[in-house]
DNA sequence: GCCAACGTTGGC
DNA sequence: GCCAACGTTGGC
């Protein structure tokens, strides 16, 4: 199983408007490297849902319920999107001021490259920032 | 609202 | 195939 991390600003799609649709596509990619962290997903893998711009915190879970598959939302055939569904709000947010204060965390890509919208989690960072919510 | 960082585009 | 110009993202 992988661990990913996927950005929305709140105002466009906030981890509340998931929990109220119980499940969505993840859409809007128009980024390669983001591109192919969506078609690496797996069913079951489950992803920190982090809200951009404003919070700039990850304030809950989701799953991948569907791997990816074309982007309804255009014809070019470039773009992919998955399916995720909530999991759980966190307890407490952690915000990126918290990752950015924890040294072990200081190589994650939402610190080295802030505007990729699909990141990859190591199941070490996984776990520190599950622990760091509670 | 500004601007740094990054990705993409297109002229050569 | 290089690189300058441009557009977008997202933290501050």
């Amino acid at each position: 199983m992988n661990y990913w991390l996927i950005k929305s600003e709140p105002s466009v799609y906030s981890y509340d408007d998931l929990l109220r649709d119980k499940k969505t596509f993840w859409d809007g990619v128009r980024n390669y490297a983001a591109r192919n962290y969506l078609r690496a997903m797996k069913k079951g893998d489950q992803a920190f849902y982090y809200h951009s711009n404003e919070g700039m915190e990850i304030v809950g879970i989701a799953t991948v319920v569907k791997e990816a598959y074309q982007d309804p939302t255009t014809e070019d055939h470039n773009w992919v999107v998955v399916d995720v569904k909530p999991v759980k709000k966190l307890k407490r947010p952690v915000t990126l001021q918290d990752i950015k204060n924890e040294k072990s965390l200081s190589e994650m890509e939402l610190v080295k490259n802030s505007r990729l919208s699909v990141q990859k989690v190591t199941p070490v960072a996984w776990e520190k920032i599950l622990k760091m919510s509670e």
